[in-house]
DNA sequence: GTAGTAGTGTTATAATATAACATAATTTTT
DNA sequence: AAAAATTATGTTATATTATAACACTACTAC
């Protein structure tokens, strides 16, 4: 069985909800704030459980925010190919999922010929929300 | 005149010329230390010259890594629009010139057909250094 | 039921980045 | 050339993000 596809421990349970209900990214120290009513104290037990919903493919990583965020793909088939559009306004991040660019960048090769194992993208712009403002 | 094109402040200078001294990303942290002998005391100092060169296209910053490194394209028309290659063993970084690729993603249009300003994609793998050991 | 693996709890600390304020240098405007 | 505006510098302190290290517990596989 894929490694995502296992259960999820008691923590990794709890950081999930919290960053599930939570449209925007958030920042690992924000969840420690919100979850320590649940028994979570400190940051290495956040962290951790962000490592491992990364590898699950539940949560990515806004690199460029350092924040985190769920995946709205109902499991995104690999975690380590993700495309976002942040807003810098209001820093909302969306998952882009758009067959044709993913298989664009999965099939890159660089100019010496090498295809990759991975990739990050993130767009910036103005979202439609706050371009109506 | 472009913001890009104006001349460097004399710290701006110290902080690029280490930069370009090194052919792997330098964290910032490293830079302080390297530059101390030239008068540059303290943190805020070389972030504030580092922001002024990631605006001015000769540095970029590698999200994934909280790393720079200076721009191999004699200068980068687009500060904000950057592909990199990076390699999870040896950490390089390579900047990516492909005009296909730079043209596909500034075109992109999102769902709702928006185009963006810029964007920052890093692929991951081995580079072919480390694939050869 | 023992061995191996994954998860937890905790303290301390490392690494990355910015706030705030005072001053100086440079550029632009008048 | 003087005044005003902008950009850069120097400095101290602090905020934010992330991991090391160690003791212990729970779960899984054989
Ligand atoms: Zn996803
Ligand atoms: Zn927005
Ligand atoms: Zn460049
Ligand atoms: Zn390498």
């Amino acid at each position: 069985m894929d490694n995502k596809n296992k259960s999820l421990s008691k923590n990794q349970k709890i950081v999930l909800d919290f960053i599930q209900k939570n449209k925007k990214p958030v920042k690992a120290y924000s969840i420690l704030s919100n979850v320590q009513k649940k028994g979570i104290n400190a940051p290495p037990q956040v962290y951790r459980a962000l490592d491992k919903l990364i590898e699950k493919g539940k949560v990515h990583k806004v690199e460029s925010q350092n924040s985190f965020v769920a995946c709205k793909m109902a499991n995104c088939d690999t975690p380590h190919a993700t495309i976002f559009s942040i807003c810098y306004e209001c820093d909302n991040a969306s998952e882009i999922n758009d067959t044709k660019l993913f298989n664009y960048l999965s099939e890159f090769k660089d100019s010496s010929g090498s295809i990759f194992d991975g990739y990050n993208l993130e767009f910036f712009g103005t979202c439609n929300s706050c371009k109506k403002n």
